[in-house]
Parts: C-alpha cells; sequence; structure tokens
DNA sequence: AACACTGTCAACCGCGTCTCT
DNA sequence: AAGAGACGCGGTTGACAGTGT
C-alpha cells in the first residue's frame, strides 16, 4: 500500500515565502511536474504535496496570465458558467493563462455582484424580477455592465433562463443548441489533464465535434450539454 | 489619525474519483 | 475485487488592503 502524503507535523502551512517558491520552481524546472506526493521532500520543501500543486498551479506556473480579466474573458465565464455551473476547472480550461482558484474568485468577488446588479440571478442566469435591477440608474452598473450588454444581445439570459426550465423526464436538464462562441484556445495538458479533460466532456455530453488539437469554436456545433446536475 | 467595514485573493479543507497494490 | 492512497475539484476561510466615517 501506499505511504500517506505527509506528515502533517512536520509540513509548514500559510503563505509561501520567496525560498519555497524558488525551491519549488527550481524542482519542476529541473524535473516536471506530477508526483506531488514525493515532491516536497525531493525538492527540499516542507510541504504537504498538495500545497505545492496548489501553489504552482495557482501562482508560479509561467504559462498564467495574471492581471485583471479582459471583457471577453467576462462574458466567456458568464456564458460557460451559465452551461456549466460551478465546474471551474472546466471553465478555467478555456481561459488560456487563467486558474479555475483565480476564475472562482472573480465570479464570486465581481461577476456574481454585476449580475445581481442587472437583476440576473447568477445561480441560473435568469432575469429574477425580485431583485433589483438598477440599470441605467446606478452609474457604476452601466459602466461595469458594458460587456454584459454583449451578454444580454447574445440572448444567453433567456436561452440559459430556458433550458434550465426545460427539464427532460429523466430530470435532466436538456441545452438547445446555443451559439456559443468559444474561440480560446485548449487548455494546456499541464493545466488540466487532456484525459480528465476529455472524460468530463463525455460526462457532460459536450458534442462539439473536436478533436484536441482543434481550436475550439463551437458557433454552431452548439454544445449540447445535458447537465448532471 | 484611528477605527470599522468591505472586498480581494491565496491558501486550506474535505470530499469524490481515480489509480495502484 | 477490495481497500487504501493520490489526485483534483469546489467550497470556505482568513489575512491583508482599500475605503468610508
Amino acid at each position: 500500500m501506499r505511504k500517506p502524503c505527509c506528515d502533517k507535523e512536520d509540513t509548514n502551512k500559510g503563505a509561501w515565502s520567496k525560498q519555497e517558491d524558488q525551491k519549488l520552481i527550481d524542482y519542476i524546472r529541473k524535473h516536471g511536474e506530477g508526483c506531488w506526493r514525493t515532491l516536497p521532500q525531493a525538492a527540499g520543501l516542507l510541504r504537504c504535496g498538495k500545497s505545492c500543486r496548489l501553489r504552482w498551479i495557482n501562482y508560479l506556473r509561467p504559462d498564467l496570465k495574471r492581471g485583471n480579466f479582459a471583457e471577453d474573458e467576462e462574458d466567456l465565464i458568464i456564458k460557460l458558467h451559465a452551461l456549466l455551473g460551478n465546474r471551474w476547472s472546466l471553465i478555467a480550461g478555456r481561459l488560456p493563462g487563467r486558474t479555475d482558484n483565480e476564475v472562482k474568485n472573480y465570479w464570486n468577488s465581481h461577476l456574481r455582484r454585476k449580475l445581481l446588479n442587472m437583476g440576473i440571478d447568477p445561480n441560473n442566469h435568469r432575469l429574477n424580477h425580485s431583485l433589483p435591477r438598477p440599470a441605467h440608474k446606478n452609474p457604476e452598473n452601466s459602466a461595469s455592465t458594458a460587456s454584459t450588454s454583449s451578454l444580454m444581445n447574445n440572448q444567453l439570459v433567456s436561452d440559459a433562463g430556458s433550458y434550465m426550465e426545460d427539464k427532460s423526464p429523466s430530470g435532466l436538464a436538456t441545452l438547445p443548441n446555443l451559439n456559443l462562441d468559444l474561440s480560446m484556445g485548449f487548455p494546456s495538458s499541464s493545466s488540466l489533464g487532456v484525459n480528465e479533460d476529455e472524460d468530463k466532456e463525455k460526462k457532460l455530453n459536450i458534442q462539439p465535434n473536436l478533436s484536441q488539437q482543434q481550436e475550439l469554436v463551437a458557433p454552431s456545433a452548439a454544445a449540447t450539454l445535458v447537465l448532471f446536475r
């Protein structure tokens, strides 16, 4: 049988120091990612493998974009969230250089509120008449919803809303064709295992006729999704 | 200037799934 | 086939920064 991931007494917790970061970077540059269980000891770090993995994926990876989200990224997150729900890793997989944690944080701190301010329920992306809709009155809103206006133009809200209601007898919500422009590159296999991605798309029954190497452009291929939630 | 409140984000925790023995 | 460890994910927490009073 395998050994436990780490001895909890011997591991550091909390914020990472620059030295720790450097050790992790150096080690992964030399040996590559993976084998997180043995990595801390091999790299001379008093951290558990889980913590190392998180630090690398969320912060140290060289292909991370960081900085503010662009409007098109915001739109894409909102669209994908309407389709996938809180499947942050899948959503982040469509945003090159972004991590699931980053997307999740951005959703919770910015996008959720933005939708609420528009009177849209962030949970189901439907217009919610019981929510406040200051739309034109609030200057902050009119400014901040510049990108979301394109959202409305795409009829995402109504589309998402209608299919959320359109439940099949089996209890699954079947999504109609959706003109979802997913013209983003595929996630790197380092950030999201290819096999895992494949597997999840199978589970989600996404059928955009894609090969792994193809850029994901699914306008009319139209993700026909069967959500299992 | 000092305090309270709010927002942001890195990191942790627990759980489900996968993989290995 | 079963059980245990490893991995990955989503939810939550807590420290810190920024803003308001």
